[in-house]
RNA sequence: CGGGGUGUAGCGUAGCCCGGUUAGCGCGCCUGCUUUGGGAGCAGGAGGUCGGAGGUUCGAAUCCUCUCACCCCGACCA
């Protein structure tokens, strides 16, 4: 591993890639747009999955799978739908391979299928195929499958987490017996995407509804939370789609009610991803590497120990041993780092890891009854005594959640702004970045000639939006809605 | 698809214009000794179809032709 990583000031998307790369997260797959998720990477995805898992079961919901191969003419059932995810679907047309002759294999022209099968880009077809089978009378709902997946997009310029042809992710798919349980339950979803974002990432988020131009292809409406990253661009942290009747009309899905009518399903999906993960990189990362989180982190507390021979090493074992048993017994994930390594080199590489804190002990420690606790997100470190290890380690890692977010917070406050004329909103954007505050019209024409101009989107009309004498930054006519404005990932 | 660029060890590169010893260097890797509280030092060592194919030549990483792959900008996407 070479040393540091570039600086965020330098160039923001280079020292991402650093960071993806040297803290051993993911890697880049032989075929182009497609990513490695390493085992320390994938054990930060595994626990935000875990923390959102209870949380769907906590309300109701039941994990399933559906299949990763879609009939190509359910993609065209709704078609909004067909719209927005014809352009990057992979196709699979044969099914066999055959030697060449030579040292190849080509592909069997003889093993082409009769009806081409799409790789899922999203399951609301063939899970609304199923439905259809699943649901005939007011008794089989609510229906509230969630499944964990991969998913394929197909797309031209792919980023680590961040945007690749392949990403895994978690899709819910409920169905409804009338528009407001719908409704209710994409706003429950919204919900606890924040809780995750917030309590868990440290990463506050704007909750509230996307544009029409930026919803979902084949929803009534899509709901979204939206985070702030640390060279002011905005990222979808996550969507909630109320579908309406859709994809009920779409597949066929009706069910009879207590009265004895014929009605359509009313439908919601909603969805997460690996791109969390980038997100957590891109609020909290600084130069030294990642800043991970607590609640997430995979090791909570680094273990390096320092001694000099085998003599030492013995003695601060067994100094170790008691202290680790009580952190572990109290729950906390600890890493000892044993490796032939200087402690120097594992300080950094561990920075770099973004553990949230590391714990040091060597013979002066043994000598004294000490121990030292440095903390990632300050760098504060602290001489505490050896009895005192035990009580003070999950207050730290308290405090580290608390400080990651609010330090977010702060950052994401101080780039929010609210502006007065199109030419103040222009000159932040381009010069300020961060999320603009303002009034909208509501028209797409304006929406369009602001993202031309300024290549600033509608990220989100917040859920608290107060249009009260607000004026459309562009038009000058009156708001039909108050919306936050961002260049965006 | 349009414009530009790059392919040499696991990674990063020098050499190419102007053909000529055993293709050099840094990081990483292996072995040993000394080290270890902020990226250790010394010694020894392993690792190369120079992207691929063809050609010119006594001789090609270097020159020519073809080809493949990747990267950047644009377009596309979010």
């Amino acid at each position: 591993m070479s040393k540091g990583v570039t600086p965020q000031s330098k160039n923001y998307s280079v020292w991402y890639t650093d960071i993806v790369t040297k803290a051993e997260l993911a890697d880049y797959g032989p075929v182009k747009g497609t990513m490695v998720i390493r085992p320390y990477g994938f054990s930060l995805w595994e626990n935000i999955k875990d923390v959102f898992d209870s949380m769907i079961k906590e309300t109701g919901h039941v994990n399933a799978y559906f299949p990763l191969f879609i009939p190509k003419s359910f993609l065209a059932k709704e078609a909004e739908h067909i719209e927005g995810f014809a352009k990057e679907c992979a196709v699979v047309t044969h099914t066999r391979l055959k030697s060449d002759g030579e040292h190849g294999v080509v592909v069997d022209p003889d093993s082409k299928l009769e009806e081409e099968v799409v790789v899922r880009p999203t399951s609301e077809t063939v899970i609304w195929a199923m439905y259809k089978k699943w649901i005939q009378s007011y008794r089989d709902l609510p229906l509230l499958i969630n499944q964990w997946a991969n998913v394929v997009r197909w797309e031209m310029r792919t980023r680590l987490f961040l945007r690749t042809s392949e990403f895994l992710w978690q899709e819910g798919h409920t169905a409804h017996a009338t528009a407001q349980e719908a409704l209710d339950e994409t706003l429950l979803i919204l919900g606890l995407y924040q809780k995750l974002a917030e309590e868990y990432l440290a990463m506050p988020v704007h909750t509230g509804l996307k544009s029409e131009s930026e919803k979902f292809a084949g929803a009534e409406a899509t709901y979204c939370i939206e985070a702030l990253m640390g060279d002011k661009r905005a990222l979808q942290a996550g969507t909630s789609h109320y579908l309406g009747q859709n994809f009920a009309k779409a597949f066929d899905v009706t069910f009879q009610t207590k009265d004895n009518k014929e009605e359509l399903v009313y439908a919601t999906s909603w969805g997460i991803s690996t791109r969390l993960v980038g997100a957590v990189i891109m609020t909290h990362g600084d130069d030294k590497g990642l800043r991970l989180p607590p609640k997430i982190a995979p090791f909570q507390v680094v273990v390096v120990p320092i001694f000099r021979d085998e003599e030492s090493m013995v003695a601060v074992k067994n100094y170790l041993s008691p202290i680790l048993s009580t952190l572990r017994d109290g729950g906390i994930r600890v890493h000892e780092d044993w490796r032939k390594e200087s402690p120097g080199f594992k300080f950094n590489e561990w920075e770099m890891k973004g553990v949230p804190l590391r714990l040091e002990v060597g013979p002066k420690d043994v000598e004294n009854g000490k121990a030292v606790l440095v903390r990632r997100d300050s760098g504060e470190k602290l001489f505490v005594q050896k009895d005192e290890v035990g009580e003070i380690v999950p207050k730290l890692l308290e405090d580290i959640q608390k400080t990651l977010f609010n330090e977010a917070k702060d950052f994401r406050e101080k780039n929010t702004h609210r502006v007065s004329s199109y030419d103040d909103f222009k000159d932040t954007i381009a010069n300020k970045g961060g999320f603009v505050r303002c009034g909208w019209d509501g028209t797409r024409e304006s929406e369009r000639a602001i993202k031309e101009e300024t290549k600033a989107t509608i990220r989100v009309i917040p859920l608290d939006e107060n249009t009260a004498e607000l004026k459309c930054i562009y038009s000058g006519k009156p708001a039909r809605h108050e919306v936050l404005f961002a260049k965006a990932y």
